[in-house]
DNA sequence: CTGTTAGCGCATTCAA
DNA sequence: TTGAATGCGCTAACAG
């Protein structure tokens, strides 16, 4: 029945039977209660092992313990930059602690996000990181308050009221200071550019801070959504040009994505915008190479990535009930020519 | 002994008692093998699962079946937005095969890789798809070569002599492509600058293609490596400046990091060098936003990510003997102002 | 149409 | 110091 030997991978029975012990001997070894065994078992337990090449098959342990050391990610988009940078963080937080990583991509849909969750919950995953693909709080809720479910930890993007912990940018404090530094520069009109926000909540909390500040200071401006599907950034901007023609304005992008929009959209038409706009954005320091330097607000994804999965982890093994948190973690403004007044 | 009602999943066997039925029963249902049961059962089985909010354990699944449909996946480094596209096609791939991914970064070390690939072993991979960190060709050889380990396929880089399947880029041919365009521009001097090779096959490959390109046409240059850790670069660049006053020079970037690393060189001191020279890379396709457009060599990762997960599923799904492929996908070539004479 | 039985590989009582 | 027995949740013969 079984496989002919050569194939098949040595299981602890193997192991047991080579060396003339019982498993649970094989096991203790394994799990080093050495105390239990004469030193020469030990030892040709040892040899066995190494000639047999056997390994443990972590299924079958999952299948007995209650943990699996498996963390499940669910990534909104993984070919964005910003995400393999959050990734990044959160593996090596769990490399650390031994923990595995089973990714999913939600590709931008709360459909697939929400097949992914179920999914990873069937693989029996300790704990689940959620970077919501936006618009699906209903069940990201549920989830998080059905008993039985793992903990959960919302990332880049939150859930209100708390059910879960969550890290993020402070966004709110990221546009502050980006404003106090373009009214510093003497921009007269700032247009904070960004998709439609889709329940996707850093960009609603982006722009709620920027009504706030545009409300509380001294400086004009305005929320401009555009549609990439509807292609229409050129004729918003180019219609912002005209209405303004003798303000300095600041376009101050909501990542480095809908910057490259703007640029793109500038790039055709003659839109003369850009020659004599301020540019600005949420994203990476290496704004500084694009066009000839974008000041920029970095996030510090990795530390964000990193910041979640050791709260989640924590959570894990505390299994404390300590009430969930939502961590804001803040930006740093880098200063680069596109924000100088022409 | 078990947990109290609430808090525990239910397993099959819980359907099975509240239904009224064996376990086997539940397990046809679930494989929807709905003609050995009466219309009644179905009806009741598909109740009490949806009450119950049951939902089969794939460990457990796993541990029976000979496949998990898992497959494990070692990136160099996940940080790298060319390997946040790669993971995508694979992602994209995967899902449509309904399988999962357990990813794990080797922090570009090969060691910390090595570790990765045994612990994705135990966790019963069907496969495993390696983006080495390099100098690990030894231990890559010996995996693919062991009987019992799953099938394994490079990614991006690729292992000689062919031990199995592997999807990269075609360098060659981007290189070729690349420089014809230069010399068409009239360029008289290319340097290809690189980070030290390490065992990375692109980057071997990228050298020797430069170098035979360069012994067989009528155009001048080098292949220039250098030392990040050194931080080298600066001083190298200037004396190329000063060695070609005369020329018509040209940097070709062996990728958007060495792109950036030869940016960053040229800010500081008073380099000169990039308002004469010209400037091109492997790289994706925003680079058009780089400074005022840097032309380059798009090797569409996501298409490269793709295909080596289809090459992958495919073998472990037809078990069949076919040889082993190097599959080399070609590069595309964007040309922006970088490479226009001055 | 349905159930009984026997494992998958491992960890854990409990007993010796 | 050691081992036998049991079960994690599920699947698959085999037997009705």
């Amino acid at each position: 029945m079984r496989q002919p030997r050569a194939k098949r991978k040595a299981s602890i029975a193997d192991v047991a039977k080579a060396v003339g012990v019982s498993k649970t001997t094989i096991s203790r070894y394994l799990h080093g209660e050495y105390d239990y065994m004469s030193a020469q078992t030990r030892e040709r337990i040892r040899k066995v092992i190494e000639e047999l090449d056997y390994r443990p098959n972590r299924v079958a342990q999952i299948l007995k313990a209650t943990r699996s050391n498996i963390i499940g990610v669910v990534i909104a988009d993984i070919s964005n930059p910003f995400s393999s940078q959050l990734l990044k963080g959160i593996q090596t937080e769990c490399r650390k602690h031994d923990i595995q990583l089973l990714i999913s991509d939600a590709d931008n849909s709360a459909k697939v996000e929400r097949a992914a969750m179920e999914s990873l919950l069937d693989s029996q995953v300790d704990g689940l990181i959620v970077n919501t693909a936006g618009d699906n709080d209903d069940f990201l809720t549920a989830f998080a308050t059905t008993p039985g479910n793992p903990p959960m930890a919302t990332l880049d993007r939150t859930l209100l009221p708390l059910v879960c912990d969550g890290v993020a940018t402070d966004n709110a404090g990221g546009v502050n200071l980006m404003m106090d530094h373009l009214v510093a520069q003497g921009f007269e009109y700032v247009t904070f550019v960004v998709r439609p926000p889709s329940g996707i909540t850093s960009r609603l909390h982006r722009i709620n801070a920027m009504e706030d500040y545009l409300a509380t200071h001294a400086i004009d401006g305005e929320v401009l959504i555009y549609d990439p599907a509807k292609d229409d950034l050129p004729d918003l901007l180019s219609r912002l040009s005209h209405d303004h023609v003798d303000d300095r304005i600041c376009l101050f992008a909501n990542n480095e994505e809908t910057l490259q929009d703007i640029l793109r959209a500038c790039d055709r038409e003659e839109c003369r915008l850009l020659e004599r706009a301020g540019l600005c954005t949420f994203g990476s320091e290496n704004t500084r190479f694009t066009r000839s330097g974008i000041t920029c607000l970095d996030q510090n994804p990795v530390l964000i990535g990193r910041t979640c999965a050791a709260r989640l982890i924590d959570r894990i093994q505390s299994k404390s009930d300590k009430p969930f948190e939502l961590i804001k973690l803040p930006t740093e403004l880098h200063v680069y020519p596109s924000t100088e007044i022409r």
